[in-house]
RNA sequence: GCUCUUGUAGUUCAGUGGAUAGAACAAGGGACUCCUAAGCCCUAGACGCAGGUUCGAUUCCUGCCAAGGGCACCA
C-alpha cells in the first residue's frame, strides 16, 4: 500500500476512535487543503453533523486535542469546519522517496483489475482514406488508456479494426483508376515513401470529383459490386491498394511506438455477419421494415437500427456484430472497450442493447471522445480541410530538430534525430491527450509547434534538467544512509507530497478513463521542480544536503518518467 | 421536433456542494559571474442568463440563450 494511503487510513482509524464509532469517516472522506498553511491533509466535518448533531466547526473543535498521533501525523489543528493534519515532513520524504526508488518503474501500479480481461478498440481507420489528425487523437486516447488501465493490474487486449469494405474504398478506386492510372506501379515520386498517404489523398481528390460529376456515381457502384464479388481487376487492385492503407497504418503505429494485439479487419467478418443477420431474422429477432432489414429498439428508447438496405446489402453493424461475439467467445474476455468518437454514442447504445438481448453479460464500454475541429471549421474530405497526420508530423518533425540544432551545435545528425523524434512523439500526443475527452478539440497548428508551457517537451526538459544533475553527482557519492532531515525545506515538502499523491492519480485516471489527469499532475510536479531547482543548488551544496536533495530529484525523474510512459511518451537523457 | 455534449480571463484549457476559482499562451514588468533560459519570479484579467434546492451553488435541478453532434438505408 502506497505510504499516503496508509497515511489516510491512520487518519480515519484515528477519528473513529476518538468518536467512539466504527468506520464512520473513511480515509476517501479527506482532503487536501487549498494552502499548505492550513496543514497538509484534512477533514471537512459538514458530513458528520447530522450523525453527531453538533455544527462542523464544534466537531473540528471537539476532536481536536482528541487524535493519536505518530511519528508521520504530528499536530492537529482546527479551523473552522475543517480538521487539519500536518506530517512529519522528514518522516514523509523518507518514506515517498525509499517507495520510489525502490519501487522504479513500479510505483504507482496496483492491482485494482487484478484477473481482469479488458478487450479494447481503437485506431479504427479507414483503408483507402486518410489518416487524419481526429484519428490522432483516437489513437493517443486509447493508447494511454491502455497503458494506465495495465497500471491499474487488469489484462488489456489492445486491439484495431479496420474498415477495409465500404464504398469509400470504391470511390478511391475509382478516382485511381480515372486519374492516377498512368502512375500503376506508382512511382516513388508521386507516392512519397507511403502509399496509403498518398491513397488518402486520392480519396479526398474523389470527394471533389464526385460532388461535381454525377455519372461517375454509377461507375463507383458497380466497382462496389465487384469488389464484393471478390473476382476480377477491381477486386485485384483492391487486394493491392488495400495492402499499401494497411502498411501505411503499420509505420504510422510504428513511429507512434504503439502495438496492438491483433488487427481485425471489416472484410474478415462481412460473410458470417450476414449469416448471423439471416439467422435472426429467421427468429424474428429483426424485422422487416420499409424494406431494410432493421433492428425494433424503441421499447428500449433506442429508435431502430438499420441492419441491411433495401437493395440486401450489409450496412456497418453487420460485421460490428459479428466481430463482438467472436470476442467474446475466442478471447474470453470480462470487457470489451471501444473508443470511438461521440458522433457514434447513440450506435453503440443500439449495438450493446443488441448484444444484450443476445444475452451477453460482459461490460461493454463505449468510450467516447469528442472529435478535432480546425479554427475555420470542420475537417471535412469533401472539401479538403484537413490536416493529416502525416503532413502534421513532418512539421512537428521538423520544428523540433530546428529547436535542437539552436541548442547544441555539436550534435551529430543521429543524435538529433533520435532526440527530435522523442520529442515529437511527445508533443503529438500530449496535444492530444490533455484536453478532456468530452471537449471537441479546435487544433491550432502554432500550438502543436510550441515546446513551452504545458506541453511535453517542458517534462521531457525538466526529466533531463534532473539527469544531467544526477549524470555529474554519481561519481561523487554513494547513497546510503540518506539524513533525509535535510529535506527541510517548505518547497521540498511540497515537492514531496506531491510525489506521494502520484499511486491516487493512477487509480483516479483508471477509474474515469481521463488521461488527461496524469498530464495535469505531470505539469504541476515539473512546475514544483523547476520552481524547487531555481531556489537551491543540489551540486553545490554540503555533502548531506547534497545527497538528500539529489535523492529527492531522482524521485521526481523517476516519477515524471513513469507518468509520461503512461500516456506513451519517452522521456530524454538531454535536449 | 426529439435527444446528447459543451458554454470559466483576450485565446486555449483546469477545477470544486464549502477555506483566496487554478494554469498555459498572448500583454506588461523583473532576476541571472549559479547544476540546461525548451527555464524562473512578479503584475493585470473570468464562472452565458434567470429561477430553484441548500446553512452555503461556478458545481446539483428547471427554464432560457449560444455553439456543436446524433436521430431509416453514411461509417
Amino acid at each position: 500500500m502506497p505510504i499516503l494511503e496508509k497515511i489516510k487510513q491512520n487518519i480515519a482509524d484515528a477519528v473513529n476512535a476518538a468518536l467512539k464509532k466504527k468506520d464512520l469517516v473513511k480515509a476517501a472522506d479527506l482532503v487536501y487543503p487549498p494552502n499548505p498553511m492550513f496543514g497538509d491533509i484534512s477533514l471537512p466535518c459538514f458530513d458528520l453533523v447530522r450523525k453527531l448533531k453538533k455544527t462542523a466547526t464544534e466537531i473540528g473543535e471537539f476532536l481536536v486535542g482528541k487524535i493519536e498521533l505518530n511519528d508521520i501525523v504530528v499536530a492537529t489543528k482546527a479551523i473552522g469546519p475543517f480538521l487539519n493534519f500536518t506530517f512529519n515532513k522528514t518522516k514523509l520524504a523518507q518514506g515517498v522517496i525509499e517507495e520510489i526508488l525502490k519501487s522504479k518503474s513500479k510505483y504507482g501500479v496496483n492491482s485494482i483489475g487484478k484477473n481482469k480481461k479488458v478487450m479494447i478498440e481503437f485506431s479504427n481507420g479507414n483503408t483507402h482514406k486518410e489518416y487524419h489528425i481526429g484519428h490522432l487523437r483516437n489513437i493517443c486516447y486509447g493508447d494511454a488508456i491502455t497503458k494506465i488501465l495495465i497500471a491499474n493490474g487488469y489484462k488489456l487486449i489492445p486491439v484495431s479494426y479496420i474498415n477495409d469494405f465500404g464504398i469509400h474504398a470504391a470511390k478511391t478506386l475509382w478516382a485511381y483508376q480515372t486519374f492516377y492510372k498512368k502512375y500503376n506501379p506508382p512511382a516513388r515520386h508521386v507516392t512519397g515513401k507511403n502509399k496509403g498517404y498518398f491513397l488518402g489523398k486520392i480519396y479526398m481528390r474523389a470527394c471533389e470529383e464526385l460532388g461535381k460529376n454525377k455519372e461517375a456515381k454509377a461507375a463507383v457502384g458497380l466497382i462496389m459490386k465487384n469488389i464484393e464479388s471478390r473476382q476480377g481487376v477491381d477486386y485485384k487492385l483492391w487486394q493491392k491498394t488495400r495492402k499499401w492503407s494497411i502498411d501505411g497504418f503499420a509505420k504510422i503505429h510504428k513511429e507512434l511506438g504503439i502495438k496492438f494485439d491483433k488487427i481485425f479487419y471489416e472484410s474478415e467478418f462481412i460473410d458470417h455477419g450476414m449469416e448471423l443477420v439471416g439467422q435472426l431474422f429467421k427468429k424474428h429477432f429483426l424485422i422487416k421494415s420499409e424494406g431494410a432489414i432493421i433492428a425494433d429498439l424503441q421499447k428500449y428508447d433506442l429508435g431502430v437500427m438499420i441492419i441491411l438496405r433495401s437493395d440486401g446489402t450489409a450496412l456497418y453493424p453487420v460485421a460490428d456484430l459479428s466481430l463482438a461475439i467472436e470476442k467474446f467467445k475466442k478471447y474470453k474476455i470480462n470487457k470489451s472497450i471501444y473508443i470511438v468518437d461521440a458522433r457514434q454514442s447513440l450506435y453503440f447504445k443500439q449495438l450493446f442493447k443488441i448484444l444484450e438481448l443476445l444475452d451477453f453479460k460482459q461490460e461493454m464500454k463505449h468510450l467516447s471522445h469528442e472529435f478535432v475541429k480546425l479554427p475555420e471549421g470542420m475537417m471535412s474530405s469533401r472539401t479538403g480541410n484537413v490536416i493529416t497526420y502525416e503532413d502534421l508530423r513532418k512539421q512537428v518533425l521538423e520544428k523540433s530538430k530546428l529547436e535542437i540544432k539552436k541548442r547544441h551545435k555539436n550534435w551529430n545528425k543521429k543524435k538529433i534525430n533520435l532526440v527530435a523524434e522523442k520529442i515529437a512523439n511527445g508533443s503529438l500526443k500530449f496535444e492530444m491527450i490533455k484536453v478532456s475527452e468530452d471537449k471537441v478539440i479546435i487544433f491550432d497548428i502554432n500550438q502543436a509547434l510550441r515546446f513551452d508551457g504545458y506541453t511535453a517537451a517542458y517534462l521531457q526538459y525538466t526529466s533531463a534538467r534532473i539527469n544531467s544533475i544526477s549524470a555529474k553527482a554519481q561519481k561523487q557519492d554513494n547513497k546510503k544512509a540518506i539524513d533525509f532531515s535535510n529535506l527541510d525545506k517548505s518547497k521540498e515538502g511540497e515537492l514531496v507530497k506531491k510525489l506521494a499523491k502520484y499511486p491516487e492519480i493512477v487509480k483516479t485516471a483508471g477509474e474515469k478513463y481521463d488521461p488527461s489527469e496524469i498530464a495535469k499532475y505531470l505539469f504541476e510536479l515539473a512546475q514544483k521542480f523547476n520552481d524547487y531547482y531555481h531556489s537551491v543548488q543540489v551540486l553545490k551544496a554540503k555533502k548531506e544536503i547534497r545527497q538528500a536533495r539529489l535523492v529527492l530529484i531522482m524521485a521526481v525523474k523517476q516519477v515524471l518518467e513513469n507518468g509520461l510512459g503512461l500516456l506513451g511518451i519517452e522521456v530524454v537523457e538531454e535536449m
